[in-house]
DNA sequence: AACTACGTCAACCGCCCAGAA
DNA sequence: CTTCTGGGCGGTTGACGTAGT
């Protein structure tokens, strides 16, 4: 059983692109924009898999792309916004702009996940490997004041949250806001600032959860109803 | 200089979801 | 309501470059 395969395997190339292959998809996409990915390849002449050539573009030919080294402010953003959505780059990623949900998901995997386990913290639960509150107090992270919305939150933990694959539920989002990444050394609160969407579109959100609270209490910014609006941007 | 170990990142794979039929 | 399809996402792989011995 299974689905069909996206494309025709037997006659696509795989592996690196080569310049001609980019000139070619830039060239259609100029020209076409982006439209149904599964037969771009053979409109723009390209002997590659539909899903090849959209990757291709979101993580390479974009022209918007910003290429080169994370700021430390970058840093911090993918930090909090990890320790509230787990592993979910592309929302992550829409909140840096040029940024790619792969580039980030690879930047965490090769220096933050190092980064934090050199300060004691585990970078699935956003807490201390052991119970040093010393090494916990990190950092604290000001959005940048492109963006108009907030969303304050202000969580307990009770629980490790980041979760590794599938769906995010309620549940594991709460407890991905579970992060020790606060001024109030040993506070377990959360208070991060996200801004969402610009002018019209914007949106203010707030939460706050009681210290050993075990419900979800009342909080706003549920799963799907944060990625949505978090995919506005 | 040669070899090995390690780090980085582009690309692929398979699954999931939303919308169309 | 069910099935099919395309797009999107997260996890993983593997090629390549660099540092260390």
């Amino acid at each position: 059983m299974g689905r069909s395969p996206c494309c025709e395997k037997a006659h696509t190339n795989k592996g690196a692109w080569t310049k001609e292959e980019d000139q070619r998809l830039i060239d259609y996409i100029r020209n076409h924009g982006e439209g149904c990915w599964r037969s771009l390849p053979k409109s723009a002449g390209l002997l590659r898999c539909g899903k090849s050539c959209r990757l291709r573009w979101i993580n390479y030919l974009r022209p918007d792309l910003k290429r080169g080294n994370f700021s430390d402010e970058e840093d911090e953003i993918i930090i909090k916004l990890h320790s509230l959505l787990g592993n979910k780059w592309s929302l992550i990623a829409g909140r840096l702009p040029g940024r790619t949900d792969n580039e980030i998901k690879n930047y965490w995997n090769t220096h933050i996940k190092r980064k934090l386990l050199s300060h004691g913290i585990d970078p699935q639960t956003h807490r201390p490997v052991k119970d040093s509150v010393a090494v916990a107090k990190t950092a604290s992270v000001i959005v940048p004041p492109q963006n108009d919305a907030v969303i304050s939150k202000t969580e307990n933990s009770s629980d490790n949250g980041a979760s590794t694959s599938g769906t995010t539920t309620d549940e594991e989002l709460r407890q991905n806001g579970d992060c020790y990444y606060s001024d109030n050394s040993g506070d377990m609160e959360l208070n991060l600032d996200l801004t969402l969407g610009s002018g019209s579109t914007s949106w203010v959100g707030s939460g706050h959860v009681v210290v050993g609270g075990s419900s979800a209490d009342s909080k706003p910014w549920r799963d799907t109803a944060m990625a949505a609006r978090l995919s506005l941007l």
